[in-house]
RNA sequence: GCCCCCAUGGUCUAGCGGUUAGGACGCCUCCCUUUCACGGAGGAGAUCGCCGGUUCGAGCCCGGCUGGGGGUACCA
């Protein structure tokens, strides 16, 4: 099995791209079903035919991004353009083989031609000595495949237009640079987006003008945002890159796009690459577009993040806060996170101090209770031997009893004094990893406000 | 307009002729409890888009309709 995917430059590398890119590196990880184990291959191929709009810089991108998913391609990556040589000599060959024919009709020459001929009758040009190159289309019968998600697709050739294969200029066109390229690299199987369906008629024919077997075709429904359009940067992150500065691990991303569009069992969610390759099935895959759900995703993340081995989340934290010296804070604050970017606000406090928030101070700092209560604690803390949590804890219940409160109003007005805000991991966790000093230091502080 | 694809709770999915239509996210209640989370126990929420047909029996098969989406470029 030989794969590819085959992304064009025209920008960041977008989240229904990296579904696609996923599915074929998990058709490629597969184990060939003759139990030879091998498997197949995934290869990386830029579609930049279309010279406007493609960039090196969205080349970058698009590498940098699936690296960071890490779905390294097998090959490659290629350069579309770089096949011009090969392009030229198979366009030479249709136009030998009459299989297709220069013609200087414009779009607007097609328009009126249906205009006159009726919407369902595909414009049929004339042969000229000059001009564009078009690919002859039958005028009977259909042209089908066999999809391997949605079945038998077939379109009628009478309602197809010749598609211009090659500009004036010589330069090559998508629908038939991609069947060629299809053609040399051995593709077995293209898996794309659905809005490549409509295309694959017209490289259908391009094979067959060749003389040769297509490859077969998979089409993906696509990604939609919350308001049932296709997905995009209006609907927030819809990027790769977007994913990654939100804090979203690539485990957590690559999970959640593969489960928008096809499941894997039927009560399980959670799930790695290798398992994914275990279980995909392009036959499993949905037909009908998928809503991107970013609040699923968030969920997804956290599984992920508390999966993975401390050292792992403190190495990714640090590099993520550009901070070092997490550790110890992220072992108490793990749990409590969904993405990357929720540890900093959580606790931050622990290296800059507290943070400001007046309404939190008021609402447990700011009564003669609170404050007695503060104090009360201080006094116990400054008594604590050996500054471990439980020893912490110990202290603060005493408090909490010998004043008949409830926990919360001892240990929120201390929360406050050190974090600044009423949320921050555990309160006896975080006052042991400050330490007794620097404790003291910031509840004197608070009572001094 | 024309061509093509799609249709299970708000969202993602399981289901593959006979189920109390299952799970997950989100939402609500409760437990745990020190905030937030995590974890646990419950709950609300679906006439399986609609109408016909096939069948003893249809979410599952067939047809039509409606709705949504994609394409309709000398873009990819």
């Amino acid at each position: 099995m030989r794969v590819r995917f085959a992304p064009s430059p025209t920008g960041a590398l977008h989240i229904g791209g990296a579904r696609a890119a996923l599915y074929n590196w998990l058709l490629a990880h597969q184990l060939n079903e003759q139990g030879s184990g091998t498997r197949g291959t995934f290869m990386l191929r830029i579609e930049d035919t279309d010279r406007e709009r493609s960039t090196d810089a969205n080349v970058a991108q698009i590498l940098d991004a699936l690296t960071w998913l890490g779905l390294q391609w097998d090959e490659g990556p290629i350069s579309q353009v770089g096949n011009t040589p090969r392009h030229q000599e198979a366009l030479a060959q249709l136009l030998a083989d009459g299989h297709a024919y220069h013609s200087n009709a414009t779009a607007e020459d097609v328009k009126n031609y249906k205009q006159t001929h009726g919407a369902d009758r595909g414009f049929r040009g004339e042969p000229e000595s000059s001009g564009a190159v078009r690919l002859h289309v039958p005028d009977d019968g259909h042209t089908g495949f066999e999809d391997l998600v949605r079945g038998e697709v077939s379109f009628p050739n009478a309602a197809m237009d010749d598609p211009v294969i090659a500009r004036a200029d010589g330069s090559v066109l998508y629908n038939f640079a991609v069947a060629v390229d299809d053609l040399d690299a051995k593709i077995t199987h293209v898996v794309r987006g659905e809005d490549h369906i409509s295309n694959t008629p017209k490289q259908l024919l391009v094979f067959e003008a060749l003389g040769a077997t297509p490859p077969q075709y998979a089409h993906l429904p696509l990604l939609h945002g919350p308001d049932g359009k296709k997905l995009s940067k209006r609907h927030g992150a819809a990027s790769v890159q977007e994913l990654r500065d939100a804090g979203y691990l690539p485990e957590a991303v690559n999970n959640y796009i593969a489960l928008l569009g096809t499941g894997f069992a039927p009560d399980e969610e959670f799930f790695t690459l290798q398992e994914m390759a275990e279980r995909f099935r392009l036959d499993r895959v949905s037909r009908s577009p998928a809503v991107f759900d970013e609040q699923k995703l968030r969920h997804l993340n956290g599984m992920h993040l508390r999966a993975l081995e401390l050292d792992e989340l403190t190495e990714r934290l640090e590099q993520f806060t550009g901070r070092s010296g997490l550790h110890d804070a992220v072992a108490i604050s793990r749990e409590k996170i969904q993405t990357l970017a929720d540890f900093w606000p959580l606790a931050g406090f622990l290296f800059d101090g507290p943070a400001d928030d007046p309404a939190a101070f008021a609402r447990t700092i700011g009564s003669d209770a609170g404050r007695e209560a503060l104090a009360d604690a201080r006094a116990a803390l400054a008594e604590v031997q050996a500054f471990t949590p439980a020893a912490v804890e110990q202290a603060l219940r005493a408090v909490v009893e010998r004043r008949g409160l409830k926990p919360g109003q001892v240990f929120q007005p201390v929360r406050v004094a050190i974090a600044g805000t009423t949320v921050s991991p555990g309160i006896f966790e975080s006052v042991a990893l400050l330490g007794r000093d620097r404790t003291l230091e910031l509840i004197d502080r608070a009572l001094a406000r």
